[in-house]
DNA sequence: ATTATCTATAGATCTATAGATAATGC
DNA sequence: ATTATCTATAGATCTATAGATAATGC
């Protein structure tokens, strides 16, 4: 017992990033904070220093969770000579993500609870909705701004659907299915719609 | 105390139903047995008289759920001159459905719960989706069945991430655009899509 | 002296059950 | 006699707090 400062700053760090997994995968109420704690390698006890209340961290776990996504997707544009929309559809709608939400993205695992949530997380959420629907935006062959804009919301609606859906069911044929052919139907539909 | 046994069949419906509605409302986590009986005008003894557990009667009120929606398009299909995509699409992308989940469909209110769901439930979720992919392509102009499915998938995931998105953001100028989008581009979409 | 974490627990809540009550139905 | 519902509660669980402990940091 009895931690520095650095320290500190390091375990409330893992405890949203192992709380940031967890909600996606057990859902924002089915994460207890004991259980939460003691894999953080830590006991309930010291969770009331580090946030005022359960909300609070709910918060700052699905922040957290937007984040991590942001990070991957702009690392993945700067990173090489930037990233093909075809990839990243092709990065969201795959078995890997489906099996593995506590790594993926939020909205496919959280949208109906975020939706429940108070304003903060609904304004959190807001600001996210808004930098995808760009970033997708940004990914777009040359339609006019107005077009691109359209085009990516209806992406993102499809990738965000088509996720929930291939987890929802349990034949695993049908969810590959889904995966694959809104995969599919999008890379085609974005290239071939003209610009209006 | 001690009614019919034909009441008692009464009763059960009842309970399903306001379960059904609770549950797209708060979540399949967040009601709670004593709130939900009171609703029904009863109190928390009698429920182990209708459902052996808490996980069956969500089993049959998520039924119940898909099975409202059900007769709802059937109707629509039936009753008049039958329905087009095009109603069908804004049946679902209006703020109305977006501000009454309780009574709206069940994948947008619940799919990632579902996705954690037992295997009853999952199961129930594949026939669901099964038959909802079926029916968008019959909406669908005469493009050959292959096409006519994939657009269906397509449609289908666009439509339930619509609404998973329009509902979580606060901002309700973006929530309407995200509806209203959507819902233009399907439209578009789908009848603008050549036969292969 | 301050504080990060721990142990222990109060208080609230929720599922499920036991036993009582008042109807139905043979 | 059977049973649909009620009242009451046991048992489990979960959030949050109180007070102790062992470090840090002035």
């Amino acid at each position: 017992m009895g931690h520095s400062r650095a320290e500190k700053a390091k375990t409330h760090k893992r405890i949203v990033s192992i709380a940031s997994k967890k909600f996606r995968e057990e859902g924002l109420a089915g994460v207890k904070i004991a259980e939460l704690m003691k894999e953080a390698g830590l006991t309930v006890g010291g969770f009331y220093k580090h946030f005022d209340s359960r909300d609070v961290l709910v918060a700052e776990a699905v922040g957290s969770a937007f984040g991590g996504w942001k990070r991957r997707v702009d690392a993945a544009v700067s990173g090489g000579l930037g990233i093909s929309l075809s990839k990243m559809i092709d990065d969201y709608l795959n078995t890997a993500h489906r099996d593995d939400p506590g790594a993926g993205c939020a909205f496919s695992a959280l949208a109906p609870e975020i939706a429940r949530g108070d304003k903060r997380i609904r304004a959190l959420t807001t600001e996210q909705v808004r930098n995808d629907i760009q970033l997708i935006a940004g990914l777009l062959p040359d339609n006019d701004p107005r077009t691109a804009r359209s085009l990516a919301i209806l992406t993102f609606s499809a990738l965000v659907g088509a996720m929930s859906l291939a987890r929802a069911v349990s034949d695993q044929a049908l969810s590959r299915e889904i995966l694959k052919t809104v995969a599919e139907r999008l890379k085609n539909f974005v290239s071939e719609t003209p610009g209006s």
